[in-house]
DNA sequence: ATTCTTGCAAACCCTTTGCAAGCTA
DNA sequence: TAGCTTGCAAAGGGTTTGCAAGAAT
């Protein structure tokens, strides 16, 4: 359980993998909406849409698309199962609203400093940080909704 | 993890739950060290220590002291198993060796205001948010050693 | 035809729960 | 004895994998 990462092959980002119609349904459907979506959410949507898709095929979609950084994974503590988000290139970080789950990037070099200043406060180095702030959008927030 | 600490204490941390040997082991062990432990390396390192315990026992135990606020949980994205450790009571964040395990509590408002004014800015209210900072402690970086 | 993708179902793993037995007060 | 804790084994739930069938090149 404390090993440690295994060395993977550099993966050319995209044009390694045939594109397949239903990693495309199931790209198409994150590109949708900013929000998160767990695996089982996805595979239900796109049943419901008359895309009979099978659940291993969402999860090894899913898996791709992690591994070429098109998504992110983000599992909540008390939550059994991992949600998917589509999400830009580079390093950033989220602001999501716990309401309805919209999602903005966040870029800012502020945190990025801090995060390296505090390490290094205390000797730390190769410095790495995840990030995620939650709060209620102005949308949800109105009283009349 | 999240700030938004469910206020008041209320429970009288030891007058409601007997304790129970085993979980003061589980307690005992996880105070031990400041680092990640996953229910099941708990339950390996007990019983190699040759106390036999249970494995639902130490999930009881656990899901008892996160219920207390006396430790975290954390589940990692690649990671199938969630993590355990012990923990203060009022927010801060962490920073992590990524080879060690070493934990160091940080609290610093610099990032509190920086989340506060991210959502702020694009009219989120009601704001929480969770960070951890990964890197590798100046023992583990030493070249000899 | 070859190679990659898809689906189904079984396999896996971590975690939770039912229930009988063991302690503690 | 009453009430809580512990263990084992079985159940649950999400995710992964083996293998045969279906597309695309």
């Amino acid at each position: 359980m404390s090993e440690q990462v295994e060395e993977r092959d550099g993966r050319p980002a995209s044009g390694r993998r045939r594109a397949g119609r239903q990693r495309a349904a199931v790209q198409e459907l994150l590109g949708a909406g900013s929000s998160f979506r767990s695996a089982q959410e996805i595979y239900a949507d796109l049943r419901e849409r008359g895309n009979p898709i099978g659940l291993a095929t969402v999860y090894r979609a899913l898996q791709a698309m992690v591994e070429d950084g098109e998504v992110d994974v983000l599992r909540s503590s008390d939550d059994a199962e991992a949600v998917y988000r589509r999400c830009s290139r580079g390093h950033h970080h989220h602001l999501v609203c716990r309401r309805c789950g919209r999602t903005v990037e966040v870029e800012d070099q502020a945190v990025e400093r801090w995060a390296g200043a505090v390490a290094h406060e205390h000797g730390f180095t190769d410095v790495a940080h995840q990030v995620e702030v939650f709060g209620t959008c102005a949308q949800c927030a109105a009283p009349s909704s």
